[in-house]
DNA sequence: CTGAAAGCGCTTACAG
DNA sequence: CTGAAAGCGCTTACAG
């Protein structure tokens, strides 16, 4: 079944195509089409449902009003919900997203990238990878715009947008010190990427600041790849092996979960017997008993400058790299009361 | 920045562009080109890392190989986690997914299916809304395969996967009658739509074959379209308004959620003071304490029946519609104990 | 065994 | 004020 074309508007018009394209892209008055045959096209074309080939149209003009996104785990809460945000955000301006979950692996990454650029997505939005920087700098040299978000690369001049994530959880370690936990362990993933540094660097100056002992023991890393099953099972054995630990912060939203699941497993208190605090807020931690404290990231806040951002470069593209970083917030649950 | 052309490639090889589209299509063979031209085009097409015009390509066939994803809420925990499968799936066919959100909207999904048609994809996936037959009866007439997921049209005959949303409905109820519970309560979704519908019907089945007492009064529907704060304080105000409930069903998991936070700002104790079960799983329902009996839709399962009825009828267009029902799973947990 | 040519549906520089 | 023509990058029926 083929679609309305211009040509059938221009035959039905008594017109050229030209004159059709001109009218329906606006540009009547521009190129001076009469007002008569102005109409008249407007008229054929609602009645015919007339809809542009945007593929045709792409084609022509190299523009597909598509962004490319991608994320780490579109069924993460954290990356479903910014996605959410920005597919509202984007439509406003009458993009559409397609996007593409990395799981954390350069070369699934790679292949998304890669599709995305001959799909001729008009800009991406990428959570990076590691060993992601030269494919980003390659993207840059296409001249379509990139913004990088949750983290971004050190050595590599780009748009971002991210939380301060050494804050973050340098507020929390600093909350769960204040709050009489004395020896307090960390439970993040195996990774050099600039987020998960910053947010265990942070930790570690709160520690230090509040003279608490923080040895290398206290620090659990785990590889992003474990399932279920082995993220509980390596969560329970650190937890049980290091003596005295009152308290653990988990760097994430998933291994806050997986955390969670693993105490209770153990029959451990959540507050009294054991702290728990962890990055990013999720239903759960709200709505847990005892609810679980932790920093939160404004989703929405970071979904539209993300995309503000974007329509900036994409309109009007500027040397400066925007580098946006927001506040978490610290909010305080039960679980970090001891007693 | 341009990219390779297969003109540049011709050039490069001393051919013409149709033999460099046949060896890149693997007709090499069929067309009998010669193996010393296949070897040099293919020589020169990964050393300039040709990469075809997906828009060309797709003006020509009038194939994108992209699937349009209408969801009701990516953010939804259940979306996105059907999003994840099915992306994955798509994958291994080579497709990539655009999508968007519908608020369970009529007009929303109008302007969506719109776009989405404008785009070109190959086929739909589709979360229908209410008063959405005629634009899905008019999508099939465009002889692209549409799949209709989580609810479909009793009078449009169409592909869908969907659960048996009656009989998991009726086995939480007939669960929670077993359980001793005297006066159960259900708390859904203004909708006349068959999921919903379904549930509301298989709850009922059970109260009444369990002979429980059961009057409109213990249907509470809530519109879609409330925030979360206008949720909690209509499922309170539905909780103190019926004397003796003693056991509540919540129809979907945002539900559950609000559910959850409303009987504890009440104070009342789930499981003892009132047994509770929801429709889906979550990662809260599995940890909170109690934990919640839920009707667990087999996301895995249902995600790959999409693309698989999808790939089918992408690649062998049938006239018989694919519709598949898959089994929930009652999930029993502590919510659901009386003592 | 290989190529010239048409065409998918648009946009736009150019001509009149 | 309007149109003929070229071209975006492919694929494919046709010709030799």
């Amino acid at each position: 079944m083929k679609g309305i074309s211009i040509k059938d508007i221009a035959k039905q018009a008594g017109v050229s195509p030209t004159t059709v394209s001109f009218v329906l892209n606006g540009k009547a008055k521009e190129k001076r089409i009469s007002e008569q045959v102005s109409k008249k096209i407007q008229k054929i074309a609602t009645r015919l449902k007339y809809k542009p080939n945007q593929l045709a149209r792409g084609l022509r003009t190299g523009k597909t009003k598509t962004i490319g996104l991608m994320v780490e785990d579109i069924a993460n809460n954290f990356f479903a919900s910014l996605a959410k945000v920005m597919e509202d955000e984007a439509d406003k301006h009458g993009y559409k997203v397609l996007y593409g979950s990395t799981e954390d692996n350069t070369e699934k990454a790679r292949g998304l990238l890669e599709v995305l650029k001959y799909r001729q997505v008009d800009g991406y939005i990428v959570t990076p990878t590691k060993n992601l920087e030269k494919d980003i700098e390659l993207l840059k040299a296409t001249a379509k715009p990139v913004v990088l978000l949750d983290r971004y690369f050190p050595h590599v001049s780009s748009h971002y947008v991210v939380v301060d994530n050494y804050r973050g959880a340098y507020n929390a370690g600093s909350h769960l010190a204040a709050q009489g936990y004395k020896k307090i362990g960390i439970v993040t993933i195996t990774s050099d990427q600039i987020q998960m540094k910053d947010r265990l660097d942070g930790f570690t100056a709160a520690m230090k600041d509040h003279h608490l002992p923080f040895s290398k023991a206290q620090i659990k890393k785990l590889p992003f790849e474990l399932d279920h099953e082995s993220f509980n099972a390596e969560i329970k054995k650190f937890l049980t092996s290091i003596k005295d630990l009152d308290a653990v912060f988990f760097a994430t939203n998933y291994l806050g979960i997986y955390g969670i699941e693993s105490i209770r497993s153990l029959g451990w208190q959540i507050g009294k017997q054991i702290g728990v605090a962890s990055f990013d807020d999720h239903d759960l931690f709200r709505l847990h008993s005892p609810a679980i404290t932790c920093v939160a990231q404004p989703i929405t806040e970071i979904g539209r400058n993300i995309i503000e951002v974007l329509m900036k470069e994409l309109n009007h593209p500027s040397a400066a790299p925007q580098q946006i970083v927001l506040e978490p917030a610290l909010i305080v649950r039960e679980s970090s009361i001891p007693l």
